[in-house]
RNA sequence: CGGAGUGUGGUGUAACGGUUAACAUUCCUGUUUUGGGAACAGGCGACUCAGGGUUCGAAUCCCUGCACUCCGACCA
């Protein structure tokens, strides 16, 4: 991508509306654009990164089985009803409307009624099962009051995946292999080591849950960690006294932390309420045991560039950033270095790396500057002086680390 | 949903109840410049969130609404 066409600017300062480190520096740097309280569109550079995260996620959930969907929005009144969960007493940050005829219906906060009765429709024997469903989509929930930039929006992007098992074994199987790919999934990110899996109390409907905790001073959930095993309680957990549910140690250290994901174990509870059933091996009716599995994406982002950030800007992990290399031109409007690095660019595309490359005739402060704000990982200048020498100058935006080098050695650094 | 605060060019700020609402930045034109947000010159851009009131006179005081932010509660 040509910065030069990139139709998104840079900016010096946040709006002084916006508090949250994260969303002031998505904003500043192009990513994110606010519509209103905790409404965010995103931005080309945004998108870019959300698609990296969603396809980690795809990914990872493929590779347990999940198949991808892509259900509604638009929520039928009924079906909330039979499962207790439409009243605003019981559920209170729906979103609702009304259809032309004065039928009320429901902006979807999450999809457990929707999918659970659209697979009465396809689990009828126990041969139907186990069932792994996800999809990637946006949920609608109408929060009292929106904070904390992108991570604790009224609209947002979640994937949320539902097994459908026959019974308490087969489920428990599963939830260990999902509790893996979550594992998985925020290594990937770049996370990893400050998240927790974190017990925490099942809600309202739930026995048991795990939460996915990244800490970070941006929190909003106290947990307890275990270093030793690496794993937390949610200070949520009331009554005995908090220990390592591994090590049974008592010496927790206490830190703010963000609830990234979260794993149910939702037993029966809808398959139940909406007659969700199918037949054994010995004809016997039985009902389906289900989980579901929560990601919210743009939290996940969020929480990235809060855990990274440094004073100069974003600072990406390589697997979401929205390049990989950002290539800085200097004296872009001399021939020979506009040429070389013209080639420089084609070369590296035809490597398959992306590459945002700031062909803009500005000075190097400037280039350098939003180069850091960006954070893309890797950024390589070139200018007449360098090419002089035949080298090329390499940062890495993380470590800070400047090395001389030549091309092959560059290509050879990108892993080619 | 309780409490508090704030709304002024695109962005960040200023202006005692008193001229034509100021400054910086962004943006446009030109010249010079080119390794860490350049310099100079010229220029565009706000009926001060909306509506009402007080006053000879309102960005400024009062009322209503709306929006945003913060603290708390909530968060399947």
């Amino acid at each position: 991508m040509l910065q030069s066409k990139l139709f998104t600017k840079t900016r010096k300062e946040a709006p002084k509306d916006e508090v949250a480190l994260n969303a002031q520096l998505l904003i500043r740097a192009g990513y994110i654009h606010k519509e209103m309280a905790g409404v965010y569109s995103f931005l080309p550079l945004g998108l870019r990164v959300m698609n990296k995260i969603s396809n980690i996620i795809r990914h990872e959930m493929n590779a347990i089985g999940g198949q991808e969907i892509f259900l509604t929005v638009l929520q039928d009144k009924n079906l909330w009803e039979k499962t207790d969960r439409w009243d605003d007493g019981k559920v209170d940050n729906w979103f609702k409307t009304k259809l032309k005829n004065g039928t009320e219906i429901g902006l979807g906060s999450t999809h457990e009624e929707e999918l659970t009765a659209l697979m009465r429709d396809y689990i009828r024997s126990w041969r139907d099962l186990p069932v792994y469903t996800y999809q990637i989509q946006t949920k609608f929930r109408n929060e009292a009051r929106a904070k904390s930039g992108i991570m604790r929006g009224r609209e947002f992007l979640m994937k949320d995946l539902y097994s459908f098992s026959k019974d308490e074994k087969s489920h428990a199987e599963f939830y260990e292999k999902a509790k893996q790919a979550y594992v998985n999934i925020f290594n990937r990110m770049g996370i990893g080591e400050k998240t927790y899996i974190t017990h925490a109390s099942g809600g309202i409907f739930s026995k048991y849950s795990h939460e996915f905790q990244t800490t970070t001073s941006a929190g909003e959930d106290i947990i307890h960690i275990c270093e030793k095993c690496h794993i937390a309680v949610n200070a949520e957990i009331k009554g005995e006294e908090i220990a390592c549910p591994i090590c049974t140690n008592k010496d927790l250290k206490q830190d703010k932390a963000v609830e990234v994901g979260n794993i149910f174990n939702l037993g029966t509870r809808f398959s139940e309420a909406l007659d969700l059933t199918y037949q054994d091996e010995n004809g016997e009716k039985k009902v389906v045991v289900m989980g579901c599995y929560g990601i919210g994406l743009g939290r996940v982002m969020g929480t990235i560039v809060e855990v990274f950030a440094d004073e100069a800007g974003i600072v990406w992990p390589e697997e979401v950033a929205p390049y990989r290399v950002h290539l800085v031109s200097i004296g872009n409007d001399k021939e020979i270095v506009k040429k070389y690095v013209d080639q420089l660019y084609s070369k590296l595309l035809e490597h398959n790396i992306e590459v945002l490359y700031d062909d803009r005739d500005v000075r190097p402060g400037e280039k350098f500057a939003d180069s850091d704000l960006i954070g893309i990982p890797w950024r390589i200048v070139v200018s007449e002086k360098l090419m002089s020498e035949k080298m090329i100058e390499m940062k890495n935006r993380k470590t800070g680390e400047v090395k001389k080098m030549d091309e092959k050695e560059m290509l050879k650094c990108l892993k080619i």
